[in-house]
DNA sequence: TGCGTCAAGGCGTAGA
DNA sequence: TCTACGCCTTGACGCA
């Protein structure tokens, strides 16, 4: 894989937050949850509005860059001068359009991905790794389901060896590094 | 401050 | 060989 053709990572928090700071008020949580939620609702119209335009003509949208990658300088050195490695924080209406399309398709074609990623001021890299985490988000928590049927059947039959056994997997799927990866079992057992 | 969440990193694999 | 995938794992961040 070549540097170059690996986008670079994408923005920081602060660069989504300095956008808004001007609107931002001195209070502390509630208040903020409270012009989140104002601000999502801006966005899922604006949302609305933008989606339908680029279906019907087909064209990119200028004012969705409301959390526009700063990919120039989105991380910092630490103290052992080390790249300091960035999280991206999708904004609710990203996300919104990204959980809409995934809903519909869990898989994208490379012009369904380029054309998102560019309806959404995103990366072609950072649509492939979200639909690649949702996927994967999804098959735990289906996994996680069918297990709590499993050991709610194993109750009333009262199958209490595959009770605890289920418990012990339970515990073990989330949390598989906790596990000795040299034993018999490894986290991708089952 | 510990914990949960989530984007991104990394590794192995499959298909063209 | 390249690309995208699955499957974790890591690291940053927000919250109680």
């Amino acid at each position: 894989m070549s540097e170059a053709v690996k986008p670079l990572t994408s923005f920081l928090i602060e660069d989504i937050l300095s956008i808004k700071e001007s609107t931002r008020l001195n209070g502390k949580c509630s208040t903020q949850k409270m012009e989140r939620c104002s601000q999502w609702k801006e966005e899922s119209e604006e949302l609305e509005q933008l989606c339908q335009q680029d279906m019907m003509f087909g064209v990119q949208n200028e004012s969705l860059d409301t959390s526009c990658p700063s990919t120039s300088d989105s991380s910092t050195l630490t103290s052992a001068g080390k790249q300091k490695r960035s999280r991206a924080a999708f904004t609710h209406l990203q996300v919104l359009e990204l959980e809409k399309k995934f809903n519909h398709q869990r898989y994208l074609s490379a012009p369904e991905r380029a054309h998102l990623a560019s309806t959404l001021r995103l990366t072609e890299t950072q649509v492939k790794i979200w639909f690649q985490n949702r996927r994967y988000k999804t098959k735990r928590k289906q996994q996680t389901s069918e297990l709590c049927k499993d050991m709610y059947k194993s109750d009333r039959l009262g199958l209490r060896d595959d009770l605890v056994r289920a418990s012990l997997l339970s515990s073990l799927h989330y949390r598989p590094y906790l596990w000795d990866f040299s034993g018999p079992w490894g986290p991708t057992l089952w």
